[in-house]
DNA sequence: AGACAGAGTTAGTCTTGCCTAACTTATTCC
DNA sequence: GGAATAAGTTAGGCAAGACTAACTCTGTCT
């Protein structure tokens, strides 16, 4: 059985850059070094170094000049990450009342030092979620993860009801906005109007109407129907 | 107000020096580096090095060949680690179901990432715990702590009736052996009859009759009466 | 095709925290 | 009081991760 369990003690650097490029080839389907080193609030030349090293201990493979991908190990501890990440944060909204809008830097220190029994506990305690607060999917224990289509709102056409699936987690003070307008996952809202050339768009959450500008519809994940 | 608070953040490893070194202090009145070194595990030449960074620092003062001592800056970041560990090690065992002889490697680590508004919130969820599960009594918000006079079981004379107060919490193995004894705080004991020569003692837990050894004695704590 | 911008890499340095080996100081014991 | 022993320190290294400055690819645009 591939458990995502039972692998060699990383560092909490390490597990950070295993996450960002996990997320970025999940995005572009490749991690640059430039985009890591931007992701992960570091310079450039200093992404180089790491590469080398997570290449050395076989978590990786690099393509000189060209990008870097996960191999299998390394996709299984950037699973395995990015599961305690968000167990994390739900069950600190859950059990002990966390502000959505805290949950991600809490989670991003306590993921590294956090025990697998540690995580399994939080999880139970809280009914196995499947999703973190900010609907992102947890990935199982066994290091599977099924990530549902979604389409940005900024995408959607007018007229049409969908159903807020997933919002950007990076940002606390977007995340306060957001539940200042309604915008949380499960949220059924509809597209009223939108401006030519990227402009504002208007919805209807609830009984009221909103208008939101569209670097943040992009934040706001959804599904038709 | 002198708070607990708004320390400059301390890594992992000086954090860890700083409790030593506090725990040390409280139990002979100075701490050596032979044993800091062999309390965290490392060489003693590590530890004139990290003494010389602490001193720096403005956390201790040490004089050369003689020993170290915390300063308020020092005492203070240490209670403040304290704090978290036995916070962290109450809410695991009464808020997640965790065995008492497992919370102490798991507080180890969250300790060091844990922000204080976490603590905070972990202590108020379960109501405000003046102790950890070793009975071991949790310094305040403000960094105040009272430590009542406790005597090790070992020393308690025969026919003496005391009150279990608190254990030693470093040894996994030595907590299993206790709570199936049933020796844990709170428990009233009485120390039926002491071999000479640091020999074996005897003990009545409620209805029943154990022998435990000297070394096991010095580990519980009692209050008489 | 050639030049240029942008992405990526190398070289060299710094800090933290650890190690071993060799040295120094303090203490204790005859 | 002088030697043995324990405790503590210095010297010299190493690995991880970060930085800046300087270099080299790659790919695009004309």
């Amino acid at each position: 059985m591939t458990s995502i369990r039972a692998l060699p003690t990383l560092t909490a650097p390490v597990e950070d850059y295993l996450k960002v490029i996990f997320e970025l080839e999940a995005g572009d389907g490749v991690a640059g070094t430039n985009e890591i080193a931007a992701e992960l609030g570091v310079a450039p030349a200093s992404v180089s170094g790491m590469v080398r090293r997570l290449a050395e201990h076989g978590l990786i493979t690099h393509e000189r000049y060209r990008g870097v991908h996960l191999t299998k190990a390394g996709r299984r501890a950037a699973l395995r990450t990015i599961r305690r990440h968000r167990v994390i944060e739900a069950y600190l909204t859950r059990a002990l009342g966390y502000p959505w809008d805290l949950v991600h830097d809490e989670a991003e220190r306590l993921e590294h030092a956090a025990s697998d029994e540690l995580i399994d506990r939080m999880a139970a305690a809280i009914g196995e979620p499947t999703t973190d607060p900010h609907g992102a999917p947890i990935p199982t224990r066994e290091g599977t993860l099924d990530e549902p289509e979604l389409l940005p709102l900024a995408a959607v056409e007018v007229g049409v009801r969908v159903r807020v699936q997933r919002v950007g987690d990076r940002d606390a003070e977007q995340l306060r906005y957001l539940a200042e307008l309604g915008i949380t996952p499960g949220r059924q809202i509809e597209v009223l109007s939108r401006a030519p050339f990227e402009g504002p768009i208007s919805l209807r959450i609830g009984r009221v109407t909103k208008t939101i500008g569209p670097g943040l519809a992009k934040q706001i994940l959804v599904a038709v129907r």
